[in-house]
DNA sequence: AGTATATCGATATTAATTTATCTGTCAATA
DNA sequence: TATTGACAGATAAATTAATATCGATATACT
């Protein structure tokens, strides 16, 4: 035994693969053969270190002086992910946000195919939206039974989140990404992915609020120390 | 001076500060006058000594015995994000993404409101979408320098992001919340926060995957244990 | 060939974040 | 009013993640 026993990455790595991976498949397009981590790193701002860490836990070795082989890496972060091949899923809730998702072509590239939408509102159902149908979300137990899905994405309004999600656990389902602003309680054996805009945004606000004192403080020092004007890479945190 | 001098919280904390925002201002409309740690962090799955850390750097302070006052959490969490005052917003791009965006109503609740949308395709101009008036992207910098905007969302396909980005900087825009997969090289004085709905994927495909081969390795050791079978609380990291 | 440069990988080091422990306060209740 | 349980807040410990340092190897260029 002990055969796959992959070491494993941490989450912040994890969050930063999807990343690397858009910049190898561009790559992989190009006569280029290998690319380093400093490439890796200027083209995401941040440090070449980083990378080099963040690539350490994948059963693969880089060149001294040379890089990572662009294939090799392509495929052992895919690996890892699990986004070979690809698994099917389904999705529960047409709103605005339910659309924008099946309006996103590529998810496929990241190893998630939505086969299948449900809404409870009839209006909605019935329909095929972006080439995925629409059906009435009673039907979801059987189709999640006979298309062995296994992963669910929940873009329903917050007040029926937990109860879509009991429906799509019934029904076999394993993984649930759930863009509802609420903690599901679910039991043990699901795994749950909250997505959570609002997250993102403070963040953006914080930082504005901050950059803006800095700038007031840096006004009482020295004198603007010329401000470049043109792109210079800022190492992006979060 | 050293008036203003809010001690910082960590990118984490601040991240998680919506969370208590929402079940707050749930909260704030019965008769509760007080939460708990324990309850919030009950309500959103971590620990108590979590959201007691989270709002150590806040301007307010909790009575032992009975937890923080409503209200006062908060005016102070709000204050610390900026979310006070309502902030105008442009959004660029009009497509999927940037369409559910202009429907996800309620970001008004977070400070920040779309007050005019753009798009680079003629076809998509010069219509309505939720109420918000889509213009010409030529039309950009005059609106953005008489509506005194600072925030931009950059909801447009990877390929213009860097492009729509400048044209963003030059009238005056100094945070972006970007939602295209790229990273963007801005001046230091501007602000950018990354969304992609990749990274949380990439979790959700890892967590089920290790969920698996838990599940695996489990059979082989000691009697299944009991799985509960209905909702326990399992604590939420990521 | 010899040298400079780029780059990886291993091994620290430092910083940030989470988790634990302990003490004292508050309010309810016997 | 003494006792108990729920709770915040301070401090400390443990964990996790980011960053730095250094030696070794490959390539390109004298």
């Amino acid at each position: 035994m002990m055969l796959g026993s992959k070491k494993i990455l941490s989450y912040p790595s994890i969050r930063r693969m999807p990343s690397y991976l858009r910049i190898l498949k561009d790559l992989a397009g190009t006569t280029q053969k290998t690319v380093s981590a400093t490439l890796l790193a200027k083209t995401l701002g941040f440090e070449p270190i980083v990378v080099r860490k963040d690539f350490d836990p994948l059963p693969i070795t880089g060149k001294s002086g040379v890089g990572y082989d662009i294939h090799e890496l392509i495929k052992a972060i895919e690996d890892h992910l699990g986004w070979n091949n690809v698994t099917d899923s389904f999705l529960v809730g047409t709103g605005n946000l339910g659309s924008a998702l099946l309006g996103y072509r590529g998810f496929e590239q990241y190893g998630v195919k939505i086969v299948l939408a449900f809404d409870v509102d009839p209006g909605k159902t019935h329909q095929t939206i972006n080439e995925v149908h629409v059906l009435p979300i009673e039907e979801l137990p059987v189709m999640a039974d006979r298309m062995k899905v296994q992963i669910g994405i929940l873009a329903v309004p917050a007040e029926f989140a937990q109860e879509i999600a009991e429906k799509m656990i019934r029904a076999g389902i394993r993984a649930i990404w759930n863009f509802a602003p609420v903690k599901l309680a679910v039991p043990e054996n699901v795994v749950v992915q909250n997505e959570d805009l609002a997250e993102g945004l403070a963040v953006l606000s914080v930082k504005l609020d901050r950059m803006k004192t800095k700038a007031i403080h840096a006004s009482f020092e020295e004198p603007p120390a010329e401000t470049p004007e043109a792109l210079p890479d800022t190492p992006e945190n979060l």
